[in-house]
DNA sequence: CTGTTAGCGCCTTCAT
DNA sequence: ATGAAGGCGCTAACAG
């Protein structure tokens, strides 16, 4: 417990040498004779020294925060990712400061304010619904970078997977299993993902010669209730599927609810597949087969891409891959 | 879009007054003439002030920020207590700032002195491991309030439920629905909530009658893995039981998988009662019978008794109810 | 390469 | 009640 605070000051005198110099081996950004170096950094290890980072914040302009803005509703994959945001900040000198957005543009609007105004020094966008717009007017204002999330024009500033070949990958799997009549419950139409996946979709239907059956497909929310409301309505059209294909876990839940409701059951009569592989998917009844997502390696990467822009480095993320995972929820037929 | 940062200097100039006056309105700890007063705060307006937190903290006084300390792994419900924090939070001009203590204490430990480091104003542990006497040599270094956890000594710092009650109507519930043999799936004994959810089992057998059988008592960690095993467990040794009261909805969904993969039905031949009622436990197959804590109310809770008392306020906390929501995974027998 | 000199924006004695 | 002056801990020119 170092009862009295020690300063750059404290070390400086302690090594023989300037404040400045001091800061300039902690910063390492400018040249500094190599004893003199070794000097300060075990005075720094001796003392214990830990920079202030207000006081570094304040002279040097630069806040040490940077922002995340989050998205608390809707499916826990956006809660992971930004834990991998925290992650991959952790053993930074940064820290996050939060604001959520809440799905909705105009909130997300006001929350970036809201961080700006608190004086970030970048800013991480997980998910997001604002228009790209809105943002392009943001980038050269602030060092940024968007997490799961694909913008025209922002490629090298968007990490993300390809959800488009995940989502054929998904259907091809229950195609493969024999299935031919597949629904899809789409995630909210706006969202760059749920379109992406409904064209991976398609495509493994294309590919397959199987036709796009336009009453298959079903628009849902992404929430678990609009799971259950898309089976029931397909129910109410008697439309008939043997395998569904659902945006993400939650509405695979929801149409699994609807199922127990009405007893068909999974897998034996209709097959099930999600998306996001979610924690409990794994303890579902029957466990889900569905599509993981690297949600914190995202994170993560966003994080470190934003502080080697930030730094003007180059950075080349790390390969993100999407894995199916198989479990008993789809049912081989024929 | 104001161009130029403007500081105290430009209002105390545009006020006609010295900075240390527009300081003390801004502060508003020291006597100042009314139309000084009034002169400043309409600078300020006009010329849209915003003070440099920055700067305010270095200079000694307090950085606008409480530092948040969660716990990621584990259930949801800690996130959610988490959002009603930052709720609590978001109307004042506080912003929070995070880190994770991953209920290790060792990891809690580090993770407080970081967020001292940065300066908070105040604390807020959300949930956590660490001793408590860890925390009293703390407590009277900065102000701190203590969500999701009780803790001896503390209590008008303690924002919580009464784990206890909560959990013994859950078992009456069972009970009280025919079941004799109930098992209970406790969750980390070191944790203060694993052990009152037991007290409650206890207390409602007494109260009915019931002797109580270890046999029927099983260890789990709060992980749906750890439910598994659990019922594997109850299983191998041959125990027989109709129902299962969980510690939390986590081991309930591990245990009905268990069950699912011995093709013991639910509810038909075991009822199961979970605790924290997450969101997918509605979805479960069957829906999941759960007790439901108001967990951001718990959150927005804490924020507000650690302002008042950072104000010397006086607070009087919400009513904090929890409630059983009874859903289908509880069969009537006899 | 390195020491010196100024601040960053604000708070806080200390006189007045 | 209020101005002036001195610092909080660190960074950033500016001369050497």
């Amino acid at each position: 417990m170092a009862r009295k605070k020690i300063t750059i000051k404290d070390i400086a005198e302690s090594a023989n040498v300037s404040k400045s110099t001091v800061s300039r081996v902690l910063n390492n950004n400018t040249p500094v004779n190599e004893e003199k170096r070794l000097a300060v950094l075990e005075a720094m290890e001796r003392l214990n020294y830990k920079p202030n980072v207000v006081a570094r914040s304040l002279a040097g302009g630069n806040s040490m925060t940077i922002g995340v803005l989050t998205q608390n509703i809707g499916s826990p994959f956006y809660d992971k990712v930004t834990q991998g945001v925290i992650q991959g900040l952790s053993d930074t000198d940064y820290s996050p400061i939060f604001a959520d957005g809440r799905w909705d543009p105009e909130i997300e609007t006001s929350a970036i304010k809201t961080l700006i105004d608190r004086n970030v020094d970048g800013l991480i966008m997980v998910g997001g619904n604002l228009p790209g717009s809105d943002l392009d007017s943001l980038r050269d204002s602030k060092p940024m970078v968007i997490v799961a999330r694909r913008l025209p024009g922002w490629d090298n500033k968007c990490i993300s997977v390809d959800n488009v070949a995940a989502a054929k990958d998904a259907t091809e799997y229950l195609i493969n299993s024999g299935h031919r009549k597949i629904a899809h419950i789409m995630g909210i139409p706006e969202h760059q993902d749920a379109r992406d996946r409904y064209m991976g979709y398609q495509a493994a239907l294309r590919d397959s010669g199987i036709a796009l059956d336009e009453d298959l497909v079903v628009k849902g929310n992404f929430s678990s209730q609009s799971g259950v409301l898309a089976i029931e309505s397909l129910l109410m059209k008697g439309v008939s599927f043997t395998g569904v294909f659902a945006g993400n876990d939650e509405m695979a839940f929801g149409a699994r609810l609807a199922m127990y409701r009405r007893g068909i059951r999974v897998p034996e009569d209709v097959s099930i597949v999600g998306y996001d592989d979610q924690p409990n998917s794994a303890f579902m009844t029957p466990p889900l087969t569905t599509v993981a997502q690297p949600a914190e390696p995202m994170g993560e990467a966003a994080a470190q891409a934003l502080l080697a822009f930030m730094r003007n480095q180059e950075f080349v993320p790390p390969r993100l891959d999407t894995e199916l995972i198989v479990r008993e929820s789809v049912h081989r037929i024929r």
